[in-house]
DNA sequence: GGAGAATTCCATTTGCAAGTGGTAATTACC
DNA sequence: GGTAATTACCACTTGCAAATGGAATTCTCC
């Protein structure tokens, strides 16, 4: 599963796309309407600031809102970012790969195997981005 | 990613299909040859156990070994028992689901995502088994 | 330039996963 | 039936994610 922390990003910015190019929105907005405990959304949404996926703007009429286009970002890039590792096993993630010290990933059947579970992962949330999120209109 | 206790897991039933049908298995070997702290591992392999992927003798000459025939078991299964939800969110997963309070599901886009991912990785879990921990002999 | 509104930053608490220690129960063997 | 070997169980400690509290900083507007 991914952590608590992860899943409240991912609530907080499917809500910053529904209000793309709307100005700045209330930190204490996105926590009350997606039900994020309000200090911890607060240090979720400064990390993907540092990352350049979120702008933000203080004093009066300040508030968060997104960096670039919501095509832009990649989900996987979001998770990368406030969880880390997207792979199951550390011997086998891309971007925080560690090696394993009790086998030889040469022979290791359990690595071939959850690379092809993390290929499997990445398909789908590398193709997918912000603007994924954006729910359609109702008819 | 899996936990630690899950990734011990794993390691410690690819070490026991290595050794299926020769006796039991001593959990200090297992321990010492997969480098996973004695301790934590007793409480992983009781589990084990405890769910039937695993049967134990006591006293002297005893020690764990698998309880079917490797084929049996699926990764999927071992992963439910040992980590809990497979799937990245809860309100996603099949067997640990628990609704969103923040949105409604018809409608989120979230939802559907995860949903293609979870599937994404089932379709890898589900069809693989502790069979396919077994390492191909050298030539 | 002062007041209020917002983010930012730092320090602390809480809760659960990870890991440890010690003792009881069971079994095999002499 | 006694001893050694092994798993089983229970309670504790440690470390990190999750959550909270409060003060500092920046910005807008009058």
């Amino acid at each position: 599963m991914l952590s608590k922390k992860t899943q409240y990003a991912l609530k907080a910015l499917e809500y910053l796309v529904a209000h793309y190019n709307q100005g700045p929105v209330l930190i204490s907005e996105i926590a009350e309407k997606k039900h994020i405990p309000l200090k911890f959304l607060e240090n979720i949404l400064l990390e993907l600031r540092h990352h350049d996926i979120l702008d933000s703007k203080k004093g009066k009429g300040g508030g968060y809102m997104l960096r670039t286009e919501p095509e832009k970002t990649s989900l996987a890039n979001v998770i990368r970012i406030v969880e880390g590792p997207i792979a199951m096993l550390p011997c086998v993630s891309l971007y925080f790969y560690q090696p394993c010290e009790s086998c030889d990933q040469t022979q290791c059947r359990i690595h071939d195997l959850f690379i092809e579970a993390r290929d499997a992962i990445l398909n789908v949330l590398e193709n997918k981005t912000l603007a994924d999120l954006r729910q359609t209109a109702l008819v």
